[in-house]
DNA sequence: GTTTTATAGTTGTATATACAAATGTATCGT
DNA sequence: ACGATACATTTGTATATACAACTATAAAAC
């Protein structure tokens, strides 16, 4: 299904348009596939990946200006994103001792296990699109998105 | 700037994860820089796309259900958004004569000419990124694009 | 040491989105 | 014609996001 044939288009598009319609549109179904697979944890994309953020800190507690700082969408409210968490066990959150400015969130024990649990389907997910190229088309992927997006303004 | 180099990753990741963040976060980069043409229009990305459908149209009307197919985002709430374009005059509503149970939404002159206006800065947007890329690496990031996210399933 | 400036995080508000339930209208089967 | 079913749209509710204003603490300037 080409990007014409998802928004009903009659006419042919030039390339630049069509590229950015087929990065939003390849995007959307990217994570509406995602959502399905985090739907029965009750976890948000957002929620999930500050729970990656906060494992990845092997023990030690992140604070939210971390966590801002790793996520892809940096305009969200990471605030939020936490208390959503804490209301679920998933996370501890403390004033930092050092600096009282700073909060130390931290993932727990339940945290953990959800991500556990979630891993493998994860991997499927990432993994089930993949399949449709090669590793050089990939790699070409990857390649042809930085250069893209780095537009020097 | 890599997808690592954005994420704070210190860590190498495989292709299918990377591939999937570019992806998410190149639309990201797109979204923000288009969020940023429209904002003093006061219209959405989404309000826009309803309008572009709408002049697409030729002066005939389009039916909510008509709207919403065209549009990428397949679940967004397409009353509410002519609602918003409603209240600025940028688009009318009325029943469908033929099947009042059909809503018949149309274009307004105001509508058409924010949308004149818009045009050139729309162009810019959607062309600027692409001057990072030839002419067949555009038409390979397209094919690219298409084949990872038509996977059988 | 007190004022200014910078940093870290939270809260308010408006808008957007997701999803299910509800409403109103048309069509089909008998 | 009548009930069942399908279709088109709207509404309710919960959650998410964007953005600005606000609070609290720390560091710097003088």
């Amino acid at each position: 299904m080409t990007i014409e044939d998802v928004i009903k288009s009659t006419v042919k598009m030039d390339n630049p348009k069509r590229v950015i319609l087929n990065i939003m549109y390849t995007q959307n179904v990217l994570q509406d596939k995602f959502n399905e697979v985090l739907k029965p944890y009750d976890l948000s994309g957002e929620q999930y990946n500050v729970l990656r953020i906060l494992r990845g800190q092997k023990g030690n507690p992140a604070n939210m200006c971390v966590i801002q700082d790793r996520m892809l969408a940096k305009t969200s409210n990471t605030t939020r994103l936490v208390d959503k968490l804490l209301l679920k066990d998933f996370v501890t959150r403390n004033v930092c001792p050092n600096n009282r400015r700073k909060i130390e969130v931290s993932i727990t024990e339940k945290g953990l296990d959800v991500l556990t649990e979630l891993d493998p389907k994860v991997i499927e997910h990432e993994t089930v699109f993949s399949e449709n190229l090669t590793t050089e088309e990939l790699e070409l992927l990857n390649e042809l998105l930085e250069k893209f997006r780095n537009q020097k303004n």
